[in-house]
Formats: structure tokens, C-alpha cells, sequence
DNA sequence: GCTGTTATGTGATTTTTATCACAGACAAGC
DNA sequence: GCTTGTCTGTGATAAAAATCACATAACAGC
């Protein structure tokens, strides 16, 4: 059950649910269960049973797929508002999970067990369409990234990741590589090259974009 | 509208269709049509708008990755019975094609327009379970996919695919090439090595697959 | 048979990425 | 201050893949 507080935050995050006639939202948020994880810890991993539906309050979820030799390659982010592709996928297809979700951040989650995300998704027109589309999306992304991963050359994928993230990019190499499915040397000597060119400007645990047209520009060459 | 022929055959590769009440089905067998293209024929294109919900009679459909210098990588094929993730993703995200499908052989379709296929899932429970679960398995070929493509040397992922296909295996070098997203002299001389192993033996257009076992090993390494 | 087309083999070379092995730099805590 | 742990820089190599440039081989159609 969920108290008033979560309550409110779960709606102002997930606005579709206002859509629902009030007796599906009141069981909703009483079947529903919060949960509370620290930084770096495992939401689900490989082979996993999926549990139910993540609603994120706050906080987000890397999912990655790690290989063998300890080199991990992300595949994408969950923030609050958004919904887990992979989650959605096992959920519908009675699958296992084939990846692995860590928080990034604590994170604050409202879980909806997978009965009553069935019963929702198989009543509510509007609850579903909010899921596939989200659905949809995240499986463009995916698309892109394995293009990105099969054809483009490693230095252009780092600008590019570099140009999609808030100026003072605040993270260091070693979490720019496994983004990238990568090994950290190869970051540091990339972003070495950046430097140079005076696209970018070197700190610890901070990169300064100056030049993002310049990266912009040579991501899409 | 359908003839009978096609009905009959089109029930056949996707019983689900047997499920629906007497109307639908009829509803569904009026507003579809019946699409035949040749071999090698484009059914569709990046950024085109998403024309139906195709269920292929025969032939099939490579989906694949182009990039601008040529080269392409494979995403997945459908054959008769399947249904393609990135149609329903277009469909119900309502956004446009991320890749290209091309036919391998001659192509037998019905399509079935995009109101109508809304209106299905809309109302019957078994259609969107179906449609779903087929959604669900082709998701989890594209996380192997990315990342077979990310941490798996060629050579593994060549032999992997060589023992997914029927043995005496028919194809070019090239088309080994294009489904790994790789150059077709890497394919050359990676199945040169094979063969120097004793797992193949290689003739024109054909690689017989001679020690299985010994491939597939080498595969998951 | 000859001819054009497609498929394959292969050497030489370059580019890109990975790996190993440290050295130095910086920050936080005592 | 010093110590410890994390982060970064970098050289030396190696490995994997890509690229270029042809040579040969097989087959298809006249």
C-alpha cells in the first residue's frame, strides 16, 4: 500500500495513470509496493525472473549486458517517467531477463506485480498505449545502437556521447567506456585527441565541452 | 479482400487469426490485401511511414542496418508464421521505419492496413497476446545481437551463424558478410581457417559443414 | 568453345581497438 | 604533513578488422 506522499509523486511522474477510473487506481496503489535501493545495486540481472512493472520516483537504472571478460556495454538508461523496455518485454512474454539493471543513483521505485500490470494493461486503452509507446521508443534506441556499435568508428561514438550529456560532463573514463562496450585507455587517448583538437578541455572526473559544434560535427561525419 | 486461397493459407501460418469471433475475421479477410514481390524487392524503408501489419505466406523478409559506406548488418529475418518488431513498433509508437526490409525470395503477403490492425488489438485479447509475445522473442534476438556484435570476435559469431543453418549451407561469402555487418574478405579468410581446421569444406556457393560440434565449441567459447 | 559475370583466394598494408604495465596526479582522511 | 585509493596518461605491443588490388576459378549464355 502506498502512503499519500508516494502517492502524489507516482502520479505527477506518471500522469497516465490520472487516466484511470478511480476503483483501478485506488487498487493500484494498493497492490502496489515501494522500494528503495542504493546507489550500484542490482535491479535485475541476466536469466532473472521479472517481479513486475517499475514505476521510477526518483533515481535511474543503467541497463547493461555485461561480458564475460568483465567489460560491460550500456544499452540504455531508465529515468523516472520512463519505462524499462526489457521489464515491459518479460512481463509480455513470460521471458527471463537478458540483461542486467543497476542503479545509477538511489533510487525510489513503485513496483506494480505483474498480475495487476496484466489486468491494466488488458482493461485500460489508455494505460497501454502510454506502455507500447514507450515501448516503441526505446526500441529506436536500441536500433541505433547496434548500428552505432557495428559500424561507427569508437571516437565518433564517444562525441556523441559526450554531446548528449549536460555540459560539465561530470563522470570519469572508465564509466565513458563501459558505456561505450570500450576499455578505459582507449577513452583516455580519444579524449586526449578531443583535447587537442580544442574540442574539449581536461579535468579529473570532468570533461568541458568548448567546441560542441566541432564534436557535433565530426560525431556525424 | 481475400480469396479463398489466401484465407485458408493465411489461417494456416497464423492460427491466432482462428481465435477471433466470426465478424472480425471476416472484417479482417475484407479490408486486407494481398502484396507479391520479386526477390530482392525493398518492402521498406528508413524513414518511411509504417503501411500495415504484414503476415507473410511465403518468402520471406532480411531486415537489415545500412551504412552510408555500403556495408550492412543483419537485424533479423521473418518468415511466414513470424511478425516483424519493427512494423508493430512503427504501428503502435506511430513512428517511422528504422531500418530496411528487403525480400530474400519471392515475397506472398497479406498487409493488413493500420486501422484495422489497431482495431484488432484493441479488441481481441488473444491477437495482442500473440502480437506481444511475438514482440517479446524478436527483443530478445536484438539484445543477443548487440551484444554478439559488441564483445564477440568474428570468427565466433561467423561459425555461430554457420551452425543456424541448414547444412549444406547455400550462400555467398558476401551474404555472410552482410548478415555479420562485416567485408566479405574477412568471411573469405576466417572460412579458410575453418576449413583448414577440418570444420567446413568450402565449394562455390556452398560450405558444408563437415565437424559441428567442433564449431559450435568454437562459437561460445 | 569463347565471353562476360559472379564468386572466391590471397598478399600487402593500414587502421582501429585491445592489452599490459606502470607512472604520476589528485583527493580524502588521518 | 603522509598514506591510501581512485583516476588519469602513456609507451610498447599485439591482435583484429578493414582496405586495396589483383589473380584465379566457376558458371551461364551464346
Amino acid at each position: 500500500m502506498l502512503d499519500n506522499d508516494i502517492q502524489t509523486r507516482l502520479l505527477q511522474q506518471y500522469p497516465m495513470l490520472r487516466e484511470l477510473p478511480a476503483a483501478d487506481q485506488a487498487e493500484l496503489m494498493a497492490t502496489a509496493n515501494v522500494i528503495h535501493l542504493p546507489a550500484g545495486a542490482v535491479v535485475f540481472d541476466e536469466d532473472q525472473v521479472c517481479q513486475g512493472f517499475p514505476m521510477l520516483l526518483s533515481g535511474n537504472i543503467r541497463v547493461i549486458k555485461a561480458a564475460p571478460n568483465g567489460r560491460e556495454l550500456q544499452l540504455y538508461r531508465v529515468m523516472p517517467g520512463e519505462s524499462c523496455i526489457l521489464t515491459s518485454s518479460c512481463l509480455l512474454g513470460n521471458t527471463r531477463y537478458h540483461a542486467r539493471g543497476i542503479t545509477e543513483q538511489a533510487l525510489e521505485m513503485v513496483l506494480l506485480p505483474a498480475a495487476a500490470f496484466h489486468a491494466l494493461l488488458e482493461k485500460q486503452e489508455s494505460f497501454r498505449g502510454h506502455v507500447f509507446h514507450l515501448f516503441s521508443d526505446r526500441l529506436t534506441d536500441l536500433m541505433q545502437l547496434v548500428s552505432a556499435v557495428a559500424f561507427q568508428k569508437l571516437d565518433q561514438r564517444l562525441a556523441n556521447l559526450l554531446i548528449n550529456k549536460p555540459n560539465p560532463v561530470h563522470t570519469t573514463h572508465q564509466a565513458l567506456a563501459d558505456e561505450l562496450g570500450s576499455a578505459r585507455e582507449i577513452v583516455s587517448r580519444l579524449l586526449k585527441g578531443f583535447a587537442e583538437q580544442g574540442w574539449v578541455k581536461l579535468g579529473r572526473e570532468q570533461i568541458d565541452i568548448i567546441d560542441a559544434a566541432a564534436l557535433k560535427k565530426f560525431a556525424d561525419l
